[in-house]
DNA sequence: GGGTTGCGTAAGTCATGACTTACGGTAAGT
DNA sequence: ACTTACCGTAAGTCATGACTTACGCAACCC
């Protein structure tokens, strides 16, 4: 069920981003990978969850647009996509604006009556 | 599981926020409050599902702190909180600003050596 | 007051997804 | 070449949460 808003611009929309970070391994997986790039066992090391999990959550965020892979020998580096979040920030920006705008909006006609 | 980052500054946490958006029935009640405030039944009329489904979705809404309730009569009217977002902005924010600033540093570091 | 409207909550069902172990395949080390 | 690290995928288990119907309660209408 996607309730496909009819929308003009068609962005990418925020779906998968908000999906891959609604989970906390993921966050604190990219939080990770926010100090800086690093391997899937290097990734699986800080936590308790089997390398398999990680690799799953990685192909998640990778997906999502979250985070980057580069492969180096037999390692495949993982780091943070620089705009991967830019979808969800939009949609956070435009829905809390266009909302504030309107209210504005309503309070000062009211306020005219 | 938390994986709490040591965090000094101890913000209320991305964490309510990113779970209550993560579902598309209640991103698309939260669309719904951002054209204007709306009653249970009214918000309910606009989807597929029941509307104490509805009441539910309204809770984790409010619990996460992203629309906020006002009794009018029998109704209760909901309204999107005009700040709701910003823990979740702000955890974006810092999140990605910190790793592009990481980014640029070891860029430059390499570049001088 | 009796009926009606508007909501929230309880209890139960069912699908999704986060984990596990087991396996196969590629690149580096000796 | 053989072994060893490193990784992704397959298959199966189990918990979480999104939905349903049924119910109880408070506020308006006649």
């Amino acid at each position: 069920m996607t309730y496909a808003t009819p929308n003009a611009t068609s962005a990418p929309g925020p779906d998968p981003v908000i999906a891959a970070l609604a989970d906390p391994t993921r966050r604190a997986i990219v939080e990770r990978l926010g100090t800086a790039p690093a391997s899937v066992s290097a990734i699986a090391a800080g936590f308790p969850v089997s390398r398999p999990a990680i690799s799953q959550h990685l192909r998640v965020l990778g997906d999502a647009g979250l985070v980057t892979v580069r492969a180096e020998g037999t390692r495949r580096i993982y780091a943070l996509a620089p705009d991967g979040a830019a979808p969800l920030r939009d949609w956070l920006d435009r829905l809390w604006d266009d909302a504030l705008h309107a209210f504005a909006e309503k309070a000062r006609e009211e306020a005219s009556t």
